[in-house]
DNA sequence: CGCGGGCGCTAGCTCTTGCAAGCGCTCAGC
DNA sequence: GCTGAGCGCTTGCAAGAGCTAGCGCCCGCG
């Protein structure tokens, strides 16, 4: 998927609005591939129609931030990660679990770094598992940026 | 304002959706009336037609996403404000650190608990050595200080 | 007085969103 | 073979979102 084909790279430059429509569509479909649940499954956790959701997953309707609420809610998920998706809410640099850490009052700065290092490994493990399955690649930790690096992976 | 009529009171018990609706819209109205501009202006400056903002703000009408998006561009606000009066943000409860990780797609559910266990244990001990601190009145540490005084009224 | 500008709102319209009913396909069991 | 269960998708519809055209009201000015 990081090979679009020419016309869609050009769509993707040409119409950001149904690119972010296309984007939360195909994050909501990896999100239930990683969950290993069926559309309808999804729909009637979120309490949404399968036809609908459907359609949210290709693109051709675009949810309302209800109808998001109760998908994030399906898979478990947090809401805002499918807001940013969406393009209706701001995505935060460092990561949610980053920033929320760094900025408690509570965690000296010593144990911050040790619960990102914790973090971070985790991640690195997670990643670890996901290379295995893919191919054996080896080399400095690509992600930094959040959720959305993982969308290779599927591949 | 805050004297509610008696009908209103009902109402605001009896329909939480539409509550919602009402709450948003009122919100806006006193934004507006802070910033001292007329409907008109705010519909301009948001690029909303100024017919709907006026039934938005009277709560006959929901606004979406989007156009919450484009009102707090005009108001000169965060567009989160207004998700969260419209119910489709949530204020943080669990904190921001325990939500966020919880919220982690990256993560597995054991890390996941792993990670929360180690926070927990950071705060406790923070708050142990808090206590002796206190007493002191002088902490080698000033940031446990600062926290300290928040802590307490969290719980 | 009439006029212009600004105020907030009504009514009717188009388009979009989300649903229900149903389709065709695959697979497992008898 | 048939049947049932599950899969994802098509189609048509109703309700709601958001707009345009226009209304009545108020105020200031000549």
């Amino acid at each position: 998927m990081t090979n679009l084909e020419p016309d869609e790279q050009s769509a993707r430059n040409g119409n950001p609005v149904a690119n972010l429509s296309r984007d939360i569509g195909e994050y909501i479909r990896q999100q239930r591939s990683n969950a290993k649940i069926s559309l309808r499954q999804l729909a009637k956790l979120a309490g949404v129609s399968n036809p609908y959701l459907s359609q949210v997953e290709r693109g051709l309707r675009k949810p309302s931030a209800e109808i998001l609420q109760q998908i994030a809610k399906g898979l478990r998920i947090s809401a805002e990660a499918l807001y940013v998706q969406a393009g209706i809410l701001e995505q935060r640099q460092g990561g949610p679990v980053v920033d929320a850490v760094l900025a408690d009052p509570d965690l000296s700065e010593r144990q911050k770094q040790v619960l990102l290092d914790v973090y971070e490994s985790f991640r690195r493990e997670n990643a670890a598992e996901a290379s295995v399955t893919k191919s054996t690649v080896e080399g400095s930790d690509v992600d930094g940026a959040g959720p959305e690096t993982r969308t290779p992976p599927k591949e």
